[in-house]
DNA sequence: AGTCTTGTTCGACT
DNA sequence: CAGTCGAACAAGAC
């Protein structure tokens, strides 16, 4: 599923089919709900004859900052996926939303389970409001995890999956933190130590790093797989150390992986050396 | 053919 | 209030 690195991705690949700078004609939906907007009928008025300026991400969000100065977002949620194709194209049943441009492609939000969401006007203003921190950020440093942890008292997990606090990490890039960090998943987070708190900050902003260089993972074929634009898929999935890898050797200490439920998610760690 | 699974958000409950 | 739990979303897998 989508998470930082594969929406950053998404963000790289949609500047690459030139959508920046294209104007928008026209906005066909098929699935209402896919859209939030205030009011619901103002979708065209808000998006058609303006510019999208710049495309972006904050936290699992993609941002189109339109001119004159408003803009859209769309989050994938679980098995949301982004297309560019020619408007002629035959519409896929699972598109959902298609956004015409100028240059007559457009964009396409597909999505088999129907939980993406595209927030429009005002109804994109709140969701980027809640976010945390970004934790690729300079600014973004051991202290600041610290401070994190120390202000709830709850297992580490949920609060590095809790995008008020920190904005992107999902079930995958988690896992993968918590066994570069060695802390066990369902640790309490103000149990954890200055030095615990530097070491997951850096091994956050590491796994987040490599799953971008890697355009993300892709698990497998299902419907709920990521991918890209040109159903490109990511390369970090043969590269994951935990996620998924339950029932064969810990990569540091040959340990088995297990697999437990912390916070109703499956989470994946290495009972030997996540204490 | 019904049940389970999946991630995220939100509302209810403790 | 803070944290936990479960529901809802929707469709594919089994």
């Amino acid at each position: 599923m989508p998470e930082l690195p594969e929406v950053e991705t998404v963000v790289n690949d949609l500047k690459a089919h030139n959508v920046e700078g294209q104007r928008i004609t026209a906005v066909r939906i098929f699935w209402p709900r896919s859209v939030h907007s205030l009011p619901h009928r103002s979708i065209n008025a808000t998006l058609i004859g303006r510019t999208i300026k710049k495309v972006w991400r904050r936290g699992k969000y993609i941002v189109f900052d339109l001119e004159p100065d408003t803009r859209f977002l769309i989050h994938l949620r679980m098995s949301g996926r982004i297309r560019v194709v020619a408007k002629s194209a035959r519409r896929d049943r699972h598109e959902h939303v298609c956004i015409t441009l100028k240059n007559d492609t457009e964009i396409r939000l597909h999505d088999t389970r129907k939980f993406a969401r595209v927030y429009i006007g005002e109804k994109a203003k709140g969701p980027l409001e809640k976010l945390g921190r970004e934790p690729l950020a300079g600014t973004f440093e051991a202290a600041d995890l610290l401070a994190i942890v120390r202000s709830r008292s709850r297992a580490i997990k949920p609060l590095l999956l809790d995008q008020s606090l920190i904005a992107g990490l999902g079930n995958i890039y988690t896992d993968e933190a918590l066994w570069r960090a060695k802390v066990h998943p369902a640790k309490k987070s103000t149990a954890l130590s200055t030095r615990e708190a530097a070491a997951l900050c850096r091994a956050i902003k590491a796994v987040l790093r490599k799953g971008i260089k890697y355009c993300g993972t892709s698990l497998g074929d299902g419907d709920n797989n990521f991918f890209s634009l040109g159903e490109r898929r990511g390369r970090n999935g043969d590269r994951l150390t935990v996620y998924q890898r339950n029932g064969q050797p810990c990569l540091r200490c040959g340990h088995m992986i297990a697999r437990i439920i912390v916070a109703q998610r499956g989470t994946h760690f290495c009972p030997q050396c996540q204490r």
